[in-house]
DNA sequence: TAATCAATTCGACAGTTATCGAAATGTCGA
DNA sequence: TCGACATTTCGATAACTGTCGAATTGATTA
C-alpha cells in the first residue's frame, strides 16, 4: 500500500505521461510556474503567483489545469484558496525517463 | 579555443534555447527522432527514419528543421543524403539545466 | 446580509503548428 | 543524358492553443 510517507517512491511514468508533461513544460509561464513552486519550500496559492507574474486569472487556471493534468502539480483547493505543489516524484520520475533517452 | 575532442564540453543553454528545446521533445514525432538518433551510434539518413515510422517526406523535413533549429539535431548534407546525429552535448546540458530546477 | 475576494468556467479570438500533396532541387547510377 | 532517388520548399488546410474579458461559484469578512 502506497503510502505518502516515501518522498522518492519508485514512479514509473507512461509515454502518454511524459509527453503530456514534455508539452506542459514547452510553455514559458508553465515552465515558470514549476520552477517557482519548485523553489517554494511551502505550497503557494495562485495569488503568490500572480504576484510574481503577469497573467490573468484566467490565463494562470488554465495552465494550472494543464499542469495538473500532466501530473506534475498537485491541486488542493481550501476555502478561498488553492494550495499549488510540485509533485516531486513525478518531477524526479520524469527527469530520470528523459535521461534513460 | 573549444574542441570536437573533448566528449563532454562544459555547453550553456540560454534559458531560450532550453524553451526550445522543450517545445521541439513536446512532439512525439520529434520525441521519437530523437530517441531514434539517441539509440543509433552513427549517423542515420531521412529514408532510416522514415522505414521505422510512418510520415510523408514533407514532414520529416519540417521536423528536423524544427529540432536542428532548437540546437538538438546536426545534420550534414552529404550528395543525396542528409547525415543526422543527436548533439549529446547539448543533451547533456539540456539534462543538466532541468536538474538545478 | 451585503460586499469583497480567490479561483474557475465560458466563449471568443488570434496566432501557431502539424500535416501533406505537388513541385522543385540536387545527386547518383544506368 | 535520362530516369530514379533523397530531400527540401511551397502552399494550403485543419486543428490546436494561449490569451483574456465577462460571468459564475464559493468562501470570507464587514
Amino acid at each position: 500500500m502506497p503510502s505518502e510517507s516515501e518522498p522518492t517512491a519508485p514512479v514509473v511514468l507512461s509515454a502518454a505521461q511524459r509527453m503530456a508533461i514534455l508539452k506542459a513544460l514547452g510553455e514559458p509561464r508553465r515552465l515558470e510556474i514549476v520552477e517557482r513552486l519548485s523553489q517554494a519550500d511551502h505550497s503557494s496559492a495562485c495569488t503568490d503567483l500572480r504576484a510574481c507574474m503577469p497573467i490573468a486569472p484566467a490565463t494562470l487556471s488554465h495552465h494550472l489545469k494543464e499542469l495538473e493534468t500532466a501530473g506534475l502539480v498537485h491541486i488542493t483547493r481550501e476555502g478561498k484558496y488553492a494550495h499549488l505543489t510540485l509533485r516531486r516524484d513525478i518531477w524526479q520520475a520524469f527527469l530520470a525517463d528523459l535521461q534513460k533517452i
